[in-house]
DNA sequence: CAATAAGTGGAGGGAAACCCTTCGGTTGCT
DNA sequence: AGCAACCGAAGGGTTTCCCTCCACTTATTG
């Protein structure tokens, strides 16, 4: 991804990738205090590579955001070059970033992180807005396809997208799959607008960007 | 609650219901491993007084588990108290149990409690059996009212009012309130039939009650 | 309003989880 | 083959958590 990156050994690349992968997963499930060594333990990987490739918790969760804006980026090129239909589009990139497990947590929902990542010049907030613009433009053309109910926003589908696959405590893995499968068929039912659309507006205004970042802001 | 409860001093039922109240936020929010102490603290009690009302983990997730039970319980009488229709009734009892974070996930996702709990007969299943039934039965009325769309169980609701109650964690309350707030009503209006129900069917199969069970009791 | 039994909070010792570094051995690269 | 880069595991120091003990407070009852 850097040049950094590049220059790593073969086996250090892979190492480090595996790192980025359990992270994800782990983060997911249990937040960004979740142990390190549980990381380490589920990439296969000992807790020394761990830090030798991430100084501290915060760049770990810092390279993770940056690539999941990355793979999240993919899949909706992805999804759009397979689909000429917005809505198809639209559904599949859903579906697909539940699959993945490709949350957008982070890059959504910790703009702090890029507050003190002045030196790299706020790269995760400037591609954060971009897939947002993006995303924006997916979700007008298929309302105006009328395909996808009126008044919904992407971040009503990001987060939406978050919920769904945060897995359930205790539960096995098994199951948790089940109930997220099940429940995202449920949650891309209600995003489709029927042929006549009867349904009644939604009771509550959409969040919006801004209003993530301020209260994030004053969270701490 | 049970007959030892009528026996407490006022103020020490007070500590209790308070520490029940605590200690279903925190189960919610972390985990059935949260630290009791954190509990303990939210219910504005030394830590002595939950270990002398509750022995050990085990039996305060079993009281917290009833005790939701019961509320819910007593919800979905109010709910269909309030409103002739069942659709009117069970968009009332969704959005209460999201409000309250009445969340059902003990009594529904941890049966192994009660396998245990033979000496007292099973009572949690059995009351959460019931409770199910009923469940049914309204979203079977509210069907055939046409006002609830096919193909859904009580199951997908249970767990979609788990998925949306817990919060997300490290941004604020506050935030997770807006955001739960709003996924609540795109959730309801996936549920709901639109007046000529053109939508597909949904892709997979409900979940019911045994798979629920099975899978559960082989993750441990 | 006192006597008493029930209830309470917090300190603290022991155990466990977690953080992070150091180091002897391994492995990709040229 | 040889060197530099890389690796895993052990372990010391710190924090978190569990759970009990005990001196103090408060509801209840006559």
């Amino acid at each position: 991804m850097t040049e950094n990156t590049t220059r790593l050994r073969a086996d250090a690349r892979r190492n480090r990738e595996q790192i980025i992968i359990a992270a994800r997963e782990v983060f997911l499930e249990q937040g960004v205090h979740a142990p390190l060594e549980e990381i380490a333990r589920r990439a296969g990987v000992g807790i020394a590579t761990l830090y030798r490739r991430f100084p501290d918790r915060h760049t770990l969760v810092q390279q993770v955001a940056l690539d999941n804006l990355t793979l999240v980026g993919e899949e909706l090129d992805r999804a759009t070059a397979a689909h000429p239909d917005a809505w198809g589009a639209l559904a599949q990139l859903i579906r697909r970033l539940v699959e993945l497990r490709l949350s957008v947590i982070m890059p959504v929902l910790l703009p702090i992180l890029e507050e003190d990542a002045r030196g790299e010049g706020g790269t995760l907030k400037t591609r954060r807005n971009h897939l947002f613009d993006q995303m924006e433009q997916l979700t007008r053309a298929a309302q105006q396809e009328g395909r996808l109910r009126q008044g919904i926003n992407p971040i009503d589908i990001w987060l939406g997208v978050i919920k769904l696959s945060r897995p359930l405590p205790v539960i096995g893995a098994e199951l948790n799959e089940l109930i997220t499968g099940r429940q995202l068929e449920l949650f891309l039912g209600g995003l489709h607008a029927t042929a006549l659309d009867t349904s009644e507006p939604l009771r509550r205004q959409p969040l919006t960007l801004d209003d993530l970042d301020r209260h994030l802001k004053m969270a701490e």
